[in-house]
DNA sequence: TCCCAGGTGTCGC
DNA sequence: GCGACACATGGG
C-alpha cells in the first residue's frame, strides 16, 4: 500500500501507544483486536493482519499532513519540529485501550507502563489482547496490584466497572461535541484533564486537544512563556489560540522535539514566541 | 542508592 | 480556580 508524509516508526515511538514492539526492520501490536505486523520501505507499507482501510483510519492517513501542518506552523519553534519530525501521525487507537492506557500513565514512566499494560493483556486478556472493560471490571484489584498497578489498581478498576456497566458509552461519546466529550470522560474515576485530552486526541481523533503533562508543560514554559509560572490550563488554553484547531498535532510534535532534543536543549535560552 | 515518572483526588484558602 | 500533598512501584 502507498503511503506520502508517513514515519511508521516515529509515530510509534512518540508516546502514543504503548505496546507495539519493534522486530528486525518491521513493527507488530495490536489494532483493537487483530494483530497486524507492519514494514515500511519508504512510501511503501507492507502489512498482514488487517485492511488497507483500517490501516489508513488507525494511522490517519486519510488527513492530508501538509494542510494540518500549514495550519500550525506558525512559529520557528513548531517549524522546527515539523521539520524534524515530519510524517509523525496521530493515531486513532481503540478508546478503551487508551483510555485505560493512559490511566495508568499517571506519575508512571513509559517503559514501566508498557510492562503493566502487557501483564494484563497476558493475564486477563485472550491471546495477547488487551482486556475489554467487562473483563477487567470482574477481575480484584488485588489481582490488578499484583500487576504493578499500584495505587493506579482502583482507578482501572472502577472506570472498567463504569464503562462494562454503561454509565459511559465509549460509541456514544464519539458522536459528542469537544466540550460534552471532554466532561463526560473527566466523570470517569482516574480521568483528569491532561488524560481526558489525550483520550479525546489519541482515540477520537480532536485535533483541538492539547494534553499537558510534565514534557509538555516543561517545554511550554521554557520557549514560550520565558519559564514563567503558568498553570497547565493556561497554556492548554494559549495552545489553542496560538496553534489554532489542529493544536493536537502540534502538541505532538513539540512533545517529540522536548523529549527527542534531551534535557540539555529544554535548559538552553529561551526562544522568543 | 536515589531520583523520577505523558497525574489524580482531596484538602485548605 | 490555584497550590500543596499523598499516592505504590520499578526502570535507569
Amino acid at each position: 500500500m502507498a503511503c506520502s508524509d508517513f514515519e511508521l516508526a516515529t509515530t510509534l515511538a512518540s508516546g502514543q501507544v504503548f505496546r507495539w514492539r519493534q522486530e528486525g526492520p518491521a513493527f507488530s501490536g495490536w489494532m483493537g483486536g487483530s494483530f497486524v505486523r507492519i514494514l515500511q520501505i519508504d512510501s511503501t507499507l507492507r502489512f498482514q493482519g488487517t485492511s488497507p482501510v483500517s490501516l489508513r483510519r488507525f494511522f490517519s492517513l486519510d488527513l492530508d499532513l501538509k494542510k494540518i501542518a500549514f495550519q500550525m506552523d506558525v512559529d520557528e519553534i513548531v517549524h522546527g519540529a515539523i521539520q524534524r519530525y515530519w510524517g509523525l501521525r496521530l493515531i486513532r487507537q481503540d478508546p478503551w485501550e487508551c483510555l485505560a492506557s493512559f490511566i495508568l500513565s499517571a506519575f508512571n514512566n513509559i517503559p514501566r507502563l508498557t510492562g503493566m499494560l502487557n501483564r494484563l493483556a497476558t493475564r486477563f486478556g485472550e491471546s495477547g489482547r488487551f482486556p475489554g472493560p467487562e473483563g477487567l471490571g470482574r477481575v480484584s484489584e488485588r489481582a490488578l496490584r499484583s500487576c504493578g498497578l499500584g495505587f493506579r489498581a482502583p482507578y482501572l478498576r472502577a472506570a472498567a466497572l463504569a464503562v462494562a456497566r454503561g454509565s459511559v458509552d465509549l460509541v456514544r461519546l464519539r458522536s459528542l461535541e469537544d466540550d460534552a466529550l471532554r466532561k463526560d470522560l473527566l466523570a470517569i474515576p482516574g480521568v483528569g484533564e491532561k488524560v481526558a485530552e489525550c483520550v479525546m486526541l489519541f482515540a477520537y481523533g480532536r485535533a483541538s486537544a492539547f494534553p499537558v503533562d510534565v514534557w509538555i508543560g516543561r517545554a511550554m514554559r521554557t520557549w514560550y512563556f520565558r519559564r514563567g509560572r503558568v498553570t497547565d490550563r493556561q497554556i492548554r488554553e494559549f495552545a489553542r489560540r496560538h496553534f489554532g484547531p489542529t493544536c493536537g498535532w502540534a502538541q505532538q510534535y513539540l512533545y517529540c522535539l522536548a523529549r527527542g532534543s534531551s534535557r540539555p536543549a529544554l535548559r538552553g535560552p529561551s526562544h522568543p514566541a
